[in-house]
DNA sequence: GACGCGCGTCCCATCATTTGAGAAGCTAGA
DNA sequence: TCTAGCTTCTCAAATGATGGGACGCGCGTC
């Protein structure tokens, strides 16, 4: 798994092993018995089956009927509380809704987190495809449309900080592969006011982006709208640019962002 | 704290402290320094301090700008794939839309934990007062017409196992004292097919929800449409009923629940 | 029906892990 | 510059977690 190493200075063993416990009851598609977590982090039966009884008590995890575990709803709790810290969700989703409505595709919201976007929240079409995105879920930031958003308008250092950082994992044949093809592409980000991902991340799907940028005019986050390539047209771009456009703003209105210069320099797209 | 009282047979220590520490910092509005943490929770400042470096390895927490902790994004995604595991919110999402634009009122989507309902989803119509509920929050099962929903539809056994359990807090003047005030109402509910909170949780507002049942016709959640009382009154409330049978109806279909009998049986108003 | 097997639960002596006193660093304000 | 309050780090002591293994249950096989 991708945080298997548990290196760092500092260590709880016990911790370690709980969130491993944790971790592998959430990439289970199905319910796991207590034999199979204990074989499959190679624990002592004994001693998994401590773990798991005492991670019930905090409702961590739950078991079904069957007696197998699965994780708890105490988790879905403390997932809305850490996100409410940033209230920026509730807040965005009116106008994430609006800008569906307008474009009649799917949006996402999302967050920079070390070097891959989280997605805090998607929004999608009445009648539309399901797209695979799920809340939670991330990718690197290298081939979304939102993480380019986000980056293209960091200040210099903290962009470099995190472009060092990024595995340029190969998603399709357009996935953008090398720091400076990154480097060039959120220049062009930068001066068109969005970022796209053509085809990047997945073959079929386009996607465009804007940064949500507080007072200090620094990206918080990123809101995209993402469709089949034969729907999201090259052409329709900048008109969907727009639309995202309006809808940061009202975001960034609606938390309180002051503009710090006068009127909203983001980009002098259309 | 509810659950400071960490009893049961099996114990891992770090677990409860790694939890009380996460509890805290979900309850506090702002982030905290390790030595409110300490303090809060009498652990030794190298104690706590191994604990916050620990969870924020495994991204449990983070630390804001000037060094302070809180919850981290790492639990959002815990918390996203522990409902997933119930897909239900996902599928039932348009429905509820669905039912907020007909009823133009606040929906609700909750399941049953212990004696307790949690929200799992929330759609309030554009323009409404902002409700206080939040995701992932939770209520006493007595005093919410989701609760009472579920209870009602139930097993016996299993509704009188719950039953048990109730605590029966007193949240306004309405609120349900007694069991047996509450076994009256829920057969009351049982046999209107839907159940109603007048204001027992909060002056001022009203509730009306409808359990969903799974193909075995046992609930699985519930959904509600709650609005100042002013708004729902009492005679709309059959109205709305028939709505919210609607959606749930639409749920079960999206579930793939073949209804075991022939038609729906739910309830028979209209 | 008896047997074997896989699984979950439980107990307890051993010792690896966590613990916390305290020293050292850091920052900010006086 | 000094002090106060906070965070970071080290290390020897002992508490608390560990896992070997026994037990009991349910199920499928022979």
């Amino acid at each position: 798994m991708r945080d298997a190493a548990p290196q760092g200075t500092y260590k709880v063993q016990a911790l370690d092993r709980a969130f491993a416990v944790l971790d592998l009851l959430g990439e289970s598609e199905t319910p796991l018995g207590l034999a199979q977590v204990a074989a499959s982090l190679q624990l002592h039966k004994s001693t998994a089956h401590r773990f798991l009884m005492v991670l019930e008590r905090h409702r961590m995890v739950e078991r079904t009927t069957n007696g197998k575990f699965r994780l708890g709803l105490r988790l879905f709790d403390f997932g809305n509380r850490a996100i409410e810290q940033y209230d920026l969700r509730d807040r965005a989703q009116p106008h994430l809704r609006r800008l569906v409505a307008e474009t009649e595709e799917t949006a996402h919201l999302a967050l920079l987190e070390a070097a891959r976007v989280i997605y805090i929240d998607k929004i999608e079409p009445s009648r539309s495809v399901r797209m695979i995105t799920r809340i939670g879920a991330s990718n690197p930031v290298h081939c979304t449309s939102v993480g380019k958003a986000i980056l293209a308008f960091l200040p210099p250092e903290r962009a470099a900080e995190i472009l060092r950082r990024v595995r340029f994992e190969h998603m399709t044949t357009r996935t953008i592969a090398t720091p400076e093809a990154l480097r060039a592409e959120l220049e062009k980000t930068r001066r068109r006011g969005y970022a796209v991902d053509d085809e990047e991340l997945e073959e079929g799907l386009r996607c465009i982006a804007v940064p949500v940028l507080d007072a200090q005019r620094l990206p918080v986050a990123a809101v995209s709208v993402s469709g089949p390539s034969f729907r999201v047209t090259a052409q329709k771009l900048p008109a969907i640019a727009n639309h995202l456009l309006q809808c940061v703003r009202g975001i960034s209105m609606d938390m309180g962002y002051v503009p710090a210069g006068r009127g909203a320099r983001v980009a002098l797209s259309a």
